[in-house]
DNA sequence: CATAGTAAGTTCTAAAAAAGAACCCTGTCA
DNA sequence: TGACAGGGTTCTTTTTTAGAACTTACTATG
């Protein structure tokens, strides 16, 4: 399978994955989330081949994720920033920590945890229905074809 | 970088990554909660290769997210099941699927739509404060270190 | 004015992983 | 006896990634 060609079918995992289905770009946002903007400082962070990382903002850019901007100009200079699209990516990462802090934190403990302004308290994330704020459980969703699926409705999500 | 080094990294994304980090795992998992189970069934859903799909099985059983069960004797034959940690990872999936709906649909509108069957209302996962429940934006949270970091306060989550 | 440094890349070669297809084994069914 | 099912393994080829060095355009330093 080719994978560029995901975003073509007709499931959001799938297309999703197209996008950020690698370690690495899951990773430079990670980096992103925690303020980090420039190529030299993701690099160092990271310890990702300057190749890769050259490759992977790129296409992050050319996606919409993050946008390329001038921070000056003699010599031409530039950091990556999250889009609103990269920003919403959040609830994916706090799911992805969430889970790790759950099931492969081990003895030691988890290795950051998260204090909400909003309310004041330390907090899991938590993913809910949107009508009735209840977690979700395989068991209790049932999908269905929508609009974008009206064919095959089979196999993908 | 060698990826399943990663589980020791104190950072709960790079932990996760280093279990379901690659595509393929990602697409067995919305798969088997499809409720597919069987290894000719993965196969030919996913169209991955026999060789991949039966090392990334393997691995996935290793780390404790699914499990193989036998389900018949004469001859033997096997069937992948989540486990509690499998099932957990549906917030993940969840998350991702809001996410690809969210900015990945297009036109044609979202692949799937979702009913909880708990509240009776088609709706779409959002990631929440345990707390308070309102949907979390990374200027509302403040990382702190855990009790599993106590050395290097950054670069990792 | 030469040199060192900085930021953001690009260009190599070697090694590892994935794709694609064929093959294997055990047992059942007709 | 031959065909089929289920669950894999073994090949070879192609694609990705790793790792390290090189480039370009400026600035600051002695």
């Amino acid at each position: 399978m080719k994978w560029d060609e995901l975003d073509g079918v007709p499931c959001s995992v799938a297309r999703s994955l197209a996008i950020v289905g690698d370690r690495w770009t899951i990773l430079i946002l990670r980096n992103a989330f925690l303020r980090t903007r420039r190529f030299d400082d993701f690099q160092a962070q990271l310890g990702i081949t300057r190749h890769l990382l050259a490759s992977r903002l790129a296409k992050l850019v050319k996606l919409g994720v993050m946008t390329k901007v001038a921070y000056q100009d003699r010599p031409p200079r530039y950091e990556y920033r999250l889009t609103e699209m990269g920003r919403d990516w959040y609830s994916v990462q706090m799911a992805l920590v969430a889970w790790g802090n759950k099931w492969l934190a081990g003895a030691a403990g988890v290795p950051l945890e998260f204090l909400h302004q909003k309310c004041g308290h330390k907090f899991q994330p938590v993913t809910v229905c949107s009508e009735c704020r209840e977690p979700l459980d395989v068991r209790e969703v049932t999908p269905t074809t929508g609009p974008g699926l009206r064919q095959q409705p089979n196999v993908t999500r």
